[in-house]
DNA sequence: GAGCAGTACCTTGCATTAACAGGTACTAGG
DNA sequence: CCTAGTACCTGTTAATGCAAGGTACTGCTC
């Protein structure tokens, strides 16, 4: 492998590191925002330096949508075409609340193995 | 979508989360262990609560050792095939570093959506 | 009112990646 | 020998984010 090819994977990483959380920030915004639709979380992302493209949240949204973890309701615009403004489920939010815990045991896991290689060095 | 696909998917978030960090993990045991072969980082890695299979981690091992991250050297086993011990070049130490970096901005970034999500509840 | 720009929704095909299952090879003990 | 145990490796499959393209609605300009 080139070196060109190297760096292009040091540079992916942190998309790497993204991938498979990309429900539980989805779920994180619209919790915290109540009534919010695809430009204010791909916003909100951003914001958060978490980039993301349009792309990848609309089918997250159709599943997360088919899973019943979150509804949406259809609200017209003054300029453009109507939104569908999301909220979470009771079923969302207890999901939220156990992939929260997942989050917890999972940066927990990797931190400790963080701490045991600063030991050494 | 069925409550049992719905709950099967939630059982696969942790597999989801472990997803591109990988990599992290395994150079992070390296960096701490020196000297270790695959069963000794499919063990620590098992005791951190991040399972992984054997088939995952030779293909991963071999991708970091052609990126010039590790290097092995056999050694040969008073029971079985010898052994590859992998160890840490000083470009695995340089991106060990910022792959550390990235891990610390990646957490920190949803962590604040976290927050600005219980300040809510 | 025809055409254009802007916004918002959604889908298709692609590349990457972890998981699964199976395969090869070496050692020791019966 | 031949089985059991260990260790390495490799196709194949399923999931996922991304890039790119497509549809549709609004309002503005000519």
């Amino acid at each position: 492998m080139s070196p060109a090819d190297d760096e292009s994977r040091l540079e992916n990483v942190q998309s790497q590191m993204r991938k498979g959380v990309l429900e539980y920030c989805i779920l994180l915004v619209i919790a915290r925002g109540e009534q919010v639709y695809a430009s204010d979380i791909l916003g909100a992302l951003k914001s958060s330096n978490l980039i993301v493209v349009e792309g990848t949240i609309y089918p997250l949204l159709s599943r997360l949508n088919r899973s019943e973890y979150l509804k949406y309701n259809w609200v017209e615009s003054s300029a453009g075409p109507p939104r569908k403004y999301y909220s979470l489920t009771a079923r969302g939010h207890e999901a939220l609340k156990q992939l929260t815990e997942q989050w917890v045991a999972f940066t927990t896991s990797i931190n400790e193995l963080r701490e045991a290689h600063e030991k050494d060095a």
